[in-house]
DNA sequence: CGAAAATCTTGACACCGTCAAGATTGTGAC
DNA sequence: GTCACAATCTTGACGGTGTCAAGATTTTCG
């Protein structure tokens, strides 16, 4: 419109020009941000883009739907999370069990500190994470990694023998499910008044190793 | 309005009163069938107003808020699954194995039964379970009766000697985080192509117990 | 340079949760 | 019984939401 052309023109202001340069990657950087704020249920498409900068609808040029939002911001959090969990198992690659341990423990650190991310990643806000294939490819990396780290053990002796995938489902689900329950809420104050999430779970997984 | 009660004289509608009567039960029923249609996504207050035969803040006369409704539907759900993990338990009163196999069998049927039901109990929708008396308390006596399965394993020593509350976490972890993990499709095919649910469960439960 | 494609804005639509005002009905004191 | 009051329900409005259509602006590329 003319009239903020003029004032451009007259004091410039701090770059803003039409075409905002790299809109996806600042709409969901606004997203994660929102989602920090004021947790899934504050999560709005015109949040996001009053947040970048830019009008109600512009986010339509890079995403179809607010799905489609989601799962960016759900596939960017994967990322983290593995990267996190990757570091956490390379810095101890000739020790399995710490690996394991480590790896759980970076596994809660992620959820506890960005706890809506988290949530739109695993309590199905994305509701047909199929259709978005780099969320895929991201989860699926991931659960390669925890495999690794099974197998790993299980050569270690540490995890007993049996098909690595499915050992891996039972390790990542115990993980999993005890830090989703502490999220809820459903955890009893009765445990939580002697032990954190952290020593929980290594409760748990040191039930399942030996 | 005069209308509609003159039409209500001269063919005589089929029990249309003001007052609906139940209309509390009503919209948590309501609720539920448009939970199991449409999916968390599409339940709206308004729909389930309109499902149950009244206008559109007709709900706000039982429940202060969308949120309120959602921990009644919450609580309703606990209140099932309480009752068939209960109705499951006693069916095996003498062997406490069977009591925790059965038990697993029946929370994974209720999730696979009452998906949409079962994320709204556990995904997050409710955001201050705290503020709703019913649902802690329904939720916590289900954590009990966990608890004492567990107890009765420790006594027939098939679960390990350890703080009861502590392995009942363990146990609920175990169970909830591969239910939670196969709803939102992180089961990878490469599992759920040789074993169900069912049986992933099994193998993790089975890993825990002597 | 100019046409086509990409990007962004404006405006509209239906739906949503919520509230205020008022209509209708049930209840209990007298 | 009746009459005031409380409970219940309707109507109408408000701002916020996701989404789409039309058009403005900018970039890209033949």
């Amino acid at each position: 419109m003319t009239v903020s052309r003029f004032s451009l023109t007259i004091s410039p202001m701090p770059s803003k020009k039409y075409h905002h340069g790299d809109l996806k990657n600042a709409l969901i950087k606004a997203g994660v941000e929102i989602l920090a704020k004021e947790g899934v249920s504050g999560l709005s498409l015109r949040k996001v883009a009053q947040r970048a900068g830019v009008s109600h609808s512009a986010p339509y040029a890079h995403f179809p739907d607010k799905q489609s939002l989601i799962a960016a911001i759900s596939t960017e959090g994967f990322n983290q999370l593995y990267a996190e969990l990757e570091s956490a198992i390379s810095s101890h690659s000739k020790n399995p069990k710490k690996q394991l341990i480590e790896g759980a423990k970076t596994y809660i650190r992620f959820a506890e500190e960005n706890t809506d991310t988290f949530k739109i990643m695993f309590s199905g806000v994305l509701e047909k994470e199929k259709d978005y294939p780099s969320f895929v490819e991201i989860s699926s990396k991931t659960f390669k990694l925890v495999v690794e780290v099974v197998q790993a053990c299980q050569s270690a002796a540490i995890l007993p023998a049996a098909p690595a995938d499915l050992m891996a489902v039972s390790v990542w689900g115990q993980l999993h499910g005890i830090v989703s329950l502490a999220l809820e809420g459903q955890v009893p104050h009765t445990v939580l008044d002697r032990h954190n999430i952290q020593e929980i779970v290594s409760f748990a997984i040191g039930q399942m190793t030996t």
